[in-house]
This record gives structure tokens, C-alpha cells and sequence, in this order.
RNA sequence: GCAGGCGUGGUGGAAUGGUAGACACACAGGACUUAAAAUCCUGAGAGGGUAACCCUCGUGCGAGUUCGACUCUCGCCGCCUGCACCA
């Protein structure tokens, strides 16, 4: 054949040629209102942090795909940018830099954008925005003000973490080993007056509805619903033996595990339990001790990890079904205010956190659940709490229940008794989620649009006015909040009665921002945050896609806003995603140099000697020590800068190497091996089309006859195709990848014998494989299908083409091959006709001289023949 | 601490109750080449039998359910993610 005119591909002329046209035909660009069936597809949002890393290389490639096919099925696909543009991060460059946060994040933007566009993704850049433009927190403001109308926001007191040498609250991030990052102080425990949303009012709905959500993963719906934590329990009143310390008669306990009554040997109270802080005020020891428990950060793992403490407030409550005992009350740094009623009681035997306390506080610990293979005599409680089931013992006339009988005979007995006049105990609902605290002490954020008012109260600033617009003039000199120290912008007048009065300076969560910006794409330019008939025909998102790290925060207050924004009038729906997918990680293998500094993938060469694997330090050619593999981090410094690969290899064989291993969902290893893997494959595809092509048909010397080598080719043509969209569909593009192997694989092996007979069937076979290739391959290297689309002499581009369509008759098989298995061991294998009769299949086995010889002339015990799949004999 | 997930050749993985290792990476041998790169072909889970071929073992560990288990159940080990003010 003559190559002569054959050129390798260059990735780096054809890939911004054709990112060009794609901008100059506004490709991408979506009318909603065109008719064909709509379709959107969105890849959570970036944060503009500088430059883009490789979970969103693999983040938006997969997105792509997803895009890039919808369109390909003839879908009007939406696929729309946007920036997660508020947060810590910029605050901390401005105190560093000294750059303002907005010039940081614009510029981060400019920079990241074009990094994006060079990845080549069918994305509308015509609706972009970022969260801190001025016209989105607009809106926002005026979704917080309606939903303040609507009784969904409220004040509270809460938590916060609270730097003594700053004057500073800190983010749980800002905290490491319960000292501040900057000043190393021991962080405090503060209570401040709030803004939260209320999504507890939602617990429920935001449960159930989860049923509904069939295109998530499990596994996130279950962290859903284990993080929303729905519990069905008893509210039971202990009441206080008289003493000189306090008047309060009863204590309130709530108790998921009524039917343990009998085994209770304390009662817990959180520090910040109301009786706790009355008691304070007298005993300095107490004050002592709560003061101690809140020299510690907020966050929920340093609280629940922390060694269990407690202090005895010698106050001792009844028990509410033995006479004569008495429990003693204790306050305990592991009891949470927030959940329950702040108190509980405790039964060691059946509680791991109540055993270690009761160990080290000599407690006694009463067994009262006996597992079903125990005996009451020898079984005991050492330093394991049995959490199993089983049944009563050690508890009156509660032996020998079940559990679920004894916890329904308990709420009976109690719900009838009386204490000051109140049921001693009613059965309730609860649930560990808590409400959404949304104001943050900084800078960088969308304002809350209130004005305090020494006269007015809570004054909310009347729309016509809005946007309550950030101040530029701002400085990061002193710790704290810049909104707190800005004295024009703070000091304002009440829009009700004009006289002084305060601006709030929180501004909002940034888990706000990204909670409802999916709605904002469909009408990013409307003067309302949404256009609800638009809204109506696009939402909710189709297809949504994110890293896993989001599975409960992010993807939770999403469902709550849109509830909100339902009752606020905004949109018509509960539900944001139909479909949502989570990708895994990606990771890299660590170096360290011999002195154990970490080495950068850039800084390490690696050689293959004797079969192993060996790394020297470029820079001083001393031996390296390769590590482990690890998620990207910079403590590791195991990162590798895409932009260096999208400018070297390009955009395709980086999204295809991202797509082709590992499973979406699991986490991958970025390595350059990889890289060049894809850049050969890319080149044969290539090659193939190039050839394909260059083969020029010949006359027929005799009728032309369908060679079965042709039959078969055609038939893996449309199984593969066949198979690719449906493991596109399923979002399981390492397994597309591999049929596309396979695919060109064969057409490679088919050449050469298309070369033999340049005629008919051959030539046009063989090119409907390279068409199909193209088309397949299209959604994951798209600058290299829209060349070869070209080269292929098609009109248009591939971008606008349809999917291959899969002839359903060539998928049947006629024969089949069933493994014979004995024992459920593989030792024979027949072919047979498809939907042959289980009889003659049997025959046919037990005939196979290898299974004949097993069986040596004995009846086999039984034979299970599975139709079309397998055979075993059970001897 | 609580919650969720993952674990299969040298490596990424395929097989979701039915022939374990598809497809790829890396590796080895060969062809082409003055040579190298590129490309193409071949090989390969481990161990054993001279052998077409066959046997034994094998999916983190231990038990169980089943005619049959990588897949389901229980217990353990290891790793990863989230935990409410990082985004």
C-alpha cells in the first residue's frame, strides 16, 4: 500500500482547530426551546482554587461523555459551567498575598476556564457564572428573604469554634489538634446568635423520598439516611430525689432503648444542658470541669473521639420502675445538646460509650439482655457492651421479653404514670439531623440581607434595594471579619423608622451557593432567581455527577433547598437530580528522597532494571524510594499537573486514558505508562481510518459471494456498538473502552484481508467498522473523531452526528457453548443450537468422554441444565 | 468514636449466583530496521505432568447458604471516604 501521504496525528494543531469551530458554530450552545427531548447533564461545579487537578480532568471527561452521547441519541443536551466562587480559601490568599479575594478569584477563574476549554468539553459557555457575581448573590439574597417570609429561616444560638488570641472564629479546617492553625491557641467553644435554615422540618420528607431516587447509587442514599438518623423513641421523665442543690423535680431523658430500663446505673447530662449551666453558677468545680469540655474544637469526630469524662453532681433521680434505687446524675463531655433532650440514661451493659464510662467511674454494670445462645448464669459484661439481640433477664416483669415487646411494655407502664402532673413518658420521633447553621463570620460570602434595629428588631432589607453589595475597600490587616470592622458599610439606617441602626456582617454559607445554581444555569440572565416554566420543562438535573465526598452534605442541602425554593415559589419540584454518580478518586504513587522528603512525579525518573522497578532524583541522581499509592494531595506532593499533559499529549488521550481502566466509581492511578498507552491507541485509530481510506476498490472478476470472515466482522460491528451504548448509558465507560479495544482489534486483523480483495463486502464492511469506531470512540476523543470524521469524507461534524444504529438481527447467535461442569467443577464443553431441549443436553454431556470417564459407568446423583448456560452433574 | 464503601495476576480491571482473569498497562521472545523509536506477531495466574492436552491450587482471612459463590449471609483483618464552619 502506499503510506507515503500517511502523518502521525498532532493533537496539538487539531485539537485547538477544532475547539474553534466547535466555539465558532456555537456547537454547544442549547435553545431550550427547541423540541426534541431535552436532556441535562451537569459535573458539580469547581471551586476556582488556581488551577485545575486531576479529579476534575476525570470529573468533566466524564461528564462529557455523557453529554456528548445524549447528543449523539439526537437528545437537546444541556450541559452548562459554572464557579463555586466564595470561600475560605480566597480570604486566606488575601491575607497572604495581599490580593483582594475578588481580583484572586477572577483571575483563578480567567485561568481555569481556559484550561477547561482545552479539555475540549461540549460545554454552553454562554450561561457561565460564577457564585460572587454580583447578579447571583443577588438572587440569593432574595431566595433568603422569601424564605424567611416563609418561616424557614431563624435564629439561634450555636456553636463556634473561637481563636482567644485572634478574636477569631475558625472553620473546623482552621483546627488542628484543638489549636488554631495560625496563632496556635487552645480553641474555645462559642455560642453566637445564628442564622439557620430549617431543614429538620424536612427530616422526614427528605427520608422517604429517598425511595424514590432510583438512578443514585445506594450507597448513597443509605449514608442519606443513616446521616438524617430517623429513631423511634421513648421521652422518659427521672425524677430528682430532693436535695438543696437545685429545685428542678425531674430530669428528661430520651432513650432509643427503653427495654434496658433495668440495666441503668447513671443519668448523663451534656454541658450545655440547662440544668448543668444553672448548677455553675454555684460550683466552681463543675465550671471547672465544663469549661475544660469546651477547650475543644466543634467538630463531631473530636468530640465522639475524645477520652469519656464525667462529673458527679452528687444529685441522685429515681428509678422509674424499681422503688428503692436511685441513679446518680453526671455530666459528661460525650452527651450532645443537640440530639435528644441533652440527657440520657445510662445502661452500660448494652452501650459501648456507657461500659467505658462506667469502668471508669466503677458503676455497676447490669446485664439485662441475654444473647439467644447464653446462659443467665455465666453471662457477663467485662470491657464489650452487647449490642446484639436476645432476651429480657435480670429485669422483673420484663424477663424473658423480646426486645421490641419490652420497649412497648415499658412506654405502656410509663405513659400511664404521672409526674407533676405529666405523662412520665411519651413515645417520639427523632432524628439526628440537625438544622443548617448558615452564617459565617467573614468576608467572602453572599450578605445577609438584615438590618438590626434597636427599635425594629430583625429588619429585612425590602427587595427594590437589594443587592446588599460586598464592600471593595476592605483589609485583612486584623484578624477577623472585615464586614465587622467596616464602619460605613456596618452603620446604617432601619429602613423602617431611619434611625442607626445595624447591618448583619455574616455572610451566608457557602454550601448555599451550590445549592441551587443548577436552577440558576436554565435562565442565568433572568431578573428572578428562576424562570419557573422553564424550570418546569428542565429540571431536575437529568444527570449529575461528583466526587463521593459530596454523597451527604452538598447533595442533601441541594433536595432541602429545592423543597425551599418549592415553597418560596421558585420552582415546582422536590427532587434537583434524577440521576446522580459519584467518581472515585485519583491517585498517584509517592516518592520520598533518601533524606524522606516527598518528591514530586516530575522531580523522580523511573527505570524498569532486572524487572524492577527503580527511581532516581533527576536533580541529584541519587536513588528515590517509591511509596505508595495516594489520593493527590499536596502534603504528598504526589500531584501531576494536568495542564503539563493536556499541552504535551493532549486533551483525548488524557480523557481517554482517565475513562479506559478503572470503574468511574472506584478510584484511579494516574501514571504516565497510562498516558502512553492512550497516545498509541489514538494513533492506531488514526492509522486505521487513514488506510481504511486509502484502500481503492477493485472490479469484481466473479460474482461477489458474502465470505463468512465478512459475516462474522459485521455481526462483532453491531454487537460491540450494541454493547458500548449500553455500557455508556450505564455510565460504565471502562467496560465501552474495551469493546472499542476489541472492535479496532478486529478491524486491524480485517485489513490486511480487505487488502487481498479490494472488492464489494470487504472494502464497504470494513468501513462501516471504521465509521462505527469513529462513532463510538467519538464522545471520548472527540478532536480525534471530528478528523477522522473528516478524513472519512463525511459532511458535517461528528459532534452533530447521530449514534450508529445497531441492526438487532445480527446480535442473535445460533450456537452456544455450555460449559459441562461436574461437582460444579468445569470438565467439558458442548455447542449446541440455541434453545436446545434440556434432554438432548443432557445426552450430549453425559456422552463427552471426559465426563464419561468421571463417572465410570455410575448414575450421576442429579443434572441441573440451565438453558442456554450450563450444565452440572452432581455425582 | 459513628456512618458508608472497597479488597480478584506484576499493575488497572472483567465476570453481580453459572467456563475467574475479558480488555488494557507493564514484561519477555520474535519480525521489520545499519540501529533505535514506532509498528506488527507470539507468550504468560501459581505449581505439576515429556505432551496435543490434562491435573492440583487460586478472587484479603475464617466459617456458612447453594447443584454451583469473586458475587449472598455472619465474623475478622487491611485500606479509603464523610462527620454538619474546607469545598
Amino acid at each position: 500500500m502506499n503510506n507515503n501521504n500517511f502523518e502521525r496525528y498532532n493533537p496539538r494543531e487539531k485539537e485547538p482547530y477544532w475547539q474553534k469551530i466547535w466555539l465558532q458554530q456555537k456547537t454547544f450552545n442549547c435553545d431550550l426551546d427547541d423540541t426534541r427531548e431535552n436532556y441535562y447533564v451537569l459535573e458539580m461545579f469547581p471551586y476556582p482554587s488556581g488551577r485545575i487537578h486531576m479529579g476534575h480532568v476525570r470529573n468533566y471527561a466524564l461528564g462529557d461523555v455523557v453529554a456528548r452521547y445524549q447528543r449523539a441519541k439526537g437528545k437537546n443536551v444541556l450541559h452548562p459551567m459554572g464557579w463555586d466562587a466564595f470561600g475560605l480559601p480566597a480570604e486566606n490568599a488575601a491575607i497572604k498575598h495581599k490580593v483582594h479575594p475578588k481580583e484572586w478569584t477572577y483571575k483563578n477563574i480567567d485561568n481555569m476556564r481556559k484550561q477547561l476549554k482545552s479539555m475540549g468539553l461540549s460545554i454552553d459557555w454562554s450561561r457561565e457564572f460564577a457564585t460572587c457575581d454580583e447578579n447571583y448573590y443577588h438572587m440569593q439574597q432574595i431566595l433568603f428573604l422569601d424564605m424567611l417570609e416563609e418561616g424557614l429561616v431563624y435564629r439561634r444560638k450555636s456553636k463556634v469554634n473561637w481563636d482567644p488570641i485572634d478574636q477569631t472564629v475558625l472553620a473546623n479546617e482552621q483546627v488542628i489538634d484543638g489549636k488554631a492553625w495560625r496563632s496556635g491557641a487552645i480553641v474555645e467553644q462559642r455560642n453566637l446568635n445564628q442564622w439557620a435554615f430549617k431543614i429538620k422540618d424536612y427530616a422526614q420528607d427528605l427520608l422517604e423520598a429517598l425511595d424514590n431516587l432510583t438512578d443514585w447509587p445506594e450507597k448513597v442514599r443509605t449514608m442519606q439516611r443513616n446521616w438524617i438518623g430517623k429513631s423511634e423513641g421513648l421521652r422518659i421523665l427521672f425524677e430528682i430525689e430532693p436535695n438543696e442543690k437545685t429545685t428542678n423535680k425531674a430530669i428528661e431523658v430520651f432513650t432509643t432503648r427503653a427495654d434496658t430500663i433495668y440495666g441503668a446505673s447513671f443519668i448523663a447530662l451534656s454541658p450545655d444542658h440547662p440544668l448543668c449551666e444553672s448548677l455553675m453558677k454555684n460550683n466552681k468545680a463543675l465550671s471547672a470541669f465544663v469549661a475544660d469540655c469546651k477547650k475543644q474544637g466543634t467538630s463531631t469526630q473530636d468530640i465522639e473521639k475524645a477520652e469519656k469524662r464525667g462529673f458527679d453532681l452528687s444529685i441522685h433521680v429515681k428509678h422509674p420502675l424499681l422503688k428503692d434505687k436511685t441513679l446518680p446524675i453526671y455530666v459528661a463531655n460525650f452527651v450532645l445538646m443537640d440530639y435528644g433532650t441533652g440527657a440520657i440514661f445510662g445502661c452500660p451493659a448494652h452501650d459501648q460509650r456507657d461500659l467505658e464510662f462506667a469502668n471508669k467511674y466503677k458503676l455497676p454494670v447490669i446485664p439485662v439482655i441475654l444473647p439467644p445462645d447464653e446462659n443467665e448464669d455465666n453471662f457477663s459484661i467485662a470491657d464489650k457492651a452487647y449490642t446484639g439481640i436476645g432476651t429480657l433477664f435480670n429485669s422483673s416483669e420484663l424477663n424473658s421479653l423480646s426486645i421490641n415487646d419490652a420497649k412497648e411494655q415499658v412506654a405502656n407502664e410509663l405513659e400511664a404514670r404521672a409526674i407533676g402532673g405529666k405523662a412520665q413518658a411519651t413515645r417520639e420521633t427523632n432524628y439526628k439531623l440537625r438544622d443548617w447553621g448558615i452564617s459565617r463570620q467573614r468576608y467572602w460570602g453572599c450578605p445577609i440581607p438584615i438590618i438590626h434595629c434597636d427599635q425594629c428588631g430583625i429588619v429585612p432589607i425590602p427587595k427594590e434595594q437589594l443587592p446588599v453589595i460586598l464592600p471593595q475597600d476592605v483589609s485583612f490587616e486584623r484578624p477577623g471579619n472585615p464586614l465587622d470592622h467596616h464602619k460605613s458599610w456596618k452603620h446604617v439606617k432601619c429602613p423602617d423608622c431611619d434611625n442607626d441602626a445595624l447591618r448583619e456582617t455574616d455572610t451566608m454559607d457557602t454550601f448555599v451557593d451550590s445549592s441551587w445554581y443548577f436552577a440558576r444555569f436554565i435562565s442565568p440572565d433572568a431578573s428572578t432567581p428562576t424562570n419557573i416554566e422553564k424550570t418546569d420543562r428542565w429540571l431536575p438535573v437529568d444527570q449529575y455527577i461528583g466526587g463521593i465526598e459530596h454523597a451527604i452534605l452538598h447533595l442533601l442541602y441541594s433536595r432541602f433547598f429545592t423543597r425551599a425554593m418549592k415553597k418560596t415559589g421558585h420552582v415546582n419540584l422536590e427532587e434537583p437530580f434524577k440521576g446522580m454518580f459519584n467518581q472515585g478518586m485519583v491517585t498517584h504513587e509517592t516518592y520520598r528522597s533518601e533524606t524522606k522528603n516527598w518528591l514530586s512525579p516530575e522531580q523522580v525518573e523511573i527505570k524498569t532494571i532486572d524487572g524492577k522497578r527503580v527511581a532516581t532524583e533527576i536533580k541529584t541522581g541519587a536513588p528515590a524510594i517509591i511509596g505508595s499509592i495516594e489520593k493527590i494531595s499536596k502534603s504528598k506532593n504526589n500531584g501531576v499537573d494536568p495542564d503539563e499533559i493536556l499541552k504535551s499529549s493532549g486533551a483525548d488521550a488524557a480523557r481517554w486514558f482517565m475513562l479506559s481502566d478503572s470503574p468511574p466509581e472506584r478510584d484511579v492511578e494516574w501514571s504516565d505508562a497510562g498516558i502512553d498507552g492512550a497516545n498509541r491507541f489514538l494513533q492506531r485509530v488514526w492509522k486505521l481510518t487513514f488506510e481504511s481510506v486509502e484502500l481503492k476498490e477493485q472490479p469484481l472478476d466473479k460474482l461477489e459471494q458474502e465470505n463468512e470472515q465478512v459475516i462474522e466482522l459485521k455481526k462483532l460491528i453491531h454487537r460491540i456498538t450494541n454493547q458500548a451504548g449500553i455500557d455508556i448509558e450505564a455510565l460504565q465507560f471502562n467496560r465501552a473502552v474495551a469493546q472499542i479495544y476489541e472492535l479496532t482489534n478486529a478491524l486491524s486483523k480485517f485489513l490486511p484481508l480487505a487488502e487481498h480483495n479490494p472488492h464489494g463486502s470487504y472494502i464497504s464492511t470494513l468501513r462501516l467498522g471504521v465509521e462505527h469506531l469513529i462513532l463510538l470512540i467519538s464522545p471520548f476523543m472527540p478532536h480525534l473523531a471530528e478528523t477522522c470524521w473528516q478524513h472519512l469524507g463525511k459532511s458535517g461534524l461528528i459532534s452533530d452526528a447521530l449514534w450508529p444504529k445497531v441492526d438487532k438481527s445480527l446480535l442473535i447467535e445460533d450456537n452456544i457453548t455450555m460449559p459441562i461442569q461436574v461437582n460444579g467443577k468445569r470438565r467439558a464443553q458442548i455447542i449446541v443450537p440455541k434453545d436446545t431441549q434440556k434432554e438432548k443436553i443432557e445426552q450430549l454431556a453425559l456422552h463427552q468422554s471426559a465426563i464419561s470417564n468421571i463417572l465410570a459407568g455410575k448414575a450421576p446423583k442429579k443434572i441441573i441444565v440451565v438453558p442456554n448456560r450450563i450444565v452440572n452433574i452432581v455425582i
